[in-house]
DNA sequence: CGCTGTTGGGTACAACGTACGCATACGAGT
DNA sequence: ACTCGTATGCGTACGTTGTACCCAACAGCG
């Protein structure tokens, strides 16, 4: 008789794990991972803040539960028959979405303890597999593969350091950097030599952050097969 | 050696704002960005916590002022007449001491925001000095040099994202990575195919963050080379 | 002397992660 | 049907954090 349950409509509420990280992937999505907190997290799922800690250790755990969900969300493509190249294009056309859709993973990723599960290892086969097309040894085609997932975290770390810091998803924050202040023309001091060619060239390339990832994937990927044809 | 007595020897213990800085970077040195308290701050230099507001606005404001210090702390050398591939691989040295000292600094000095202060540009200026020796346009030069850095702190990343983290200085952890795992000999898991070869080589140069640095740089480098010739 | 501005600091508060223990629910054994 | 072990939900409470606010001491200056 006394049914006064908060009950979700006919849904069966069940309070479980992978709901816990659905829902904080949505909060870190929405405001940042520093702005997700047990408290809301609950909130949101219509349960008390300590229940969620019968399927969650830590919030440590919770953050490698998130990242794992959003890595599976993302996979590489089948491996068909795209050429090396291509696949580093690949990698970092997906892993460029992956950040840009959820930032918060970065430092997740980027940290081998809880990266470089299984499913990481997979990808990173997939790469060293179309690396090897440049017969190299494993170890150098793995060494390859592992340049350039530094280079895309180097290049994403750029664009999202700020609200990794802040812990706000503010995506705004025009507070610009010197550089940029000195391409859209006004420096605060006098430039050094060389840049102050491009004082007011608002070159939008050196501001886009996608266009450099692109440039330095194409770079390294020339370094790559120079050397492959040095070792041949 | 804990001498707990707030005076410095005849110093005058007087609270300036360089004297907080710097005892903030003392302690994040030793125990990380994430311990560092503005309690701890205060008791170290044997003020009251609230003194410290003082001469720094923000907890935000105090790491920006603490990395702009060590950004000053590590200039890049004088010109010289070093070719643009040594400076290349100055600039890497530079920064992987920096950041191998302070491990705390990267998200900030990542951020272009913090970073890109007249220092860096002078930096990056004396980069693309270098790659001017390329003949390429001073805008391809630039993209050159951000491309580099973009990829030393993403080298970076994987080395201190862990810390950066857990918000400890703790280099312990040795809750081994699957690629570190699998280079050692056991695997947790079927290993991927290419992989697979690699099992129990217990190759040092894929788990020395500092090779795939240096291998990185200048498969970079020999990238640029290569576009340099292609452009002329 | 008083007046004013600068610097130091104590108290207090809101928000956080989470330890702990109690309440309820449920399936199995008798 | 009754009991009991275990799994799950949750309220309370504690320690730690950044910092807003206000007051005390003091310096320079009329």
């Amino acid at each position: 008789m006394t049914d006064a349950e908060p009950e979700r409509g006919s849904e069966p509420n069940k309070l479980t794990r992978s709901a816990v990280v659905g829902a904080a992937i949505e909060l870190a999505d929405v405001d940042g991972f520093g702005a997700v907190t047990m408290r809301k997290i609950a909130d949101r799922l219509g349960v008390g803040t300590m229940s969620l800690y019968r399927h969650v250790s830590d919030k440590d755990a919770l953050l490698m539960a998130m990242s794992d969900e959003i890595g599976l969300r993302f996979p590489y493509p089948p491996a068909g028959d795209a050429t090396w190249r291509e696949r580093a294009r690949i990698a970092a056309e997906v892993d460029w979405t992956l950040y840009q859709r959820h930032p918060w993973v970065l430092l997740a990723f980027a940290s081998p303890r809880s990266s470089m599960g299984p499913q990481s290892l997979n990808c990173l086969d997939w790469l060293v597999d179309g690396f090897m097309e440049l017969k190299v040894t494993t170890a150098e085609a793995t060494e390859m593969a592992l340049s350039l997932w530094n280079h895309i975290a180097g290049t994403v770390l750029g664009v999202v350091a700020e609200r990794l810091l802040h812990d706000r998803a503010d995506d705004d924050t025009e507070g610009q950097s010197g550089l940029t202040r000195l391409l859209a023309g006004n420096p605060d001091g006098v430039p050094p030599p060389h840049l102050a060619e491009l004082v007011g060239t608002s070159n939008p390339q050196l501001n886009d952050p996608r266009y450099l990832l692109d440039q330095g994937v194409e770079a390294l990927c020339d370094g790559f097969e120079a050397r492959a044809h040095r070792l041949r």
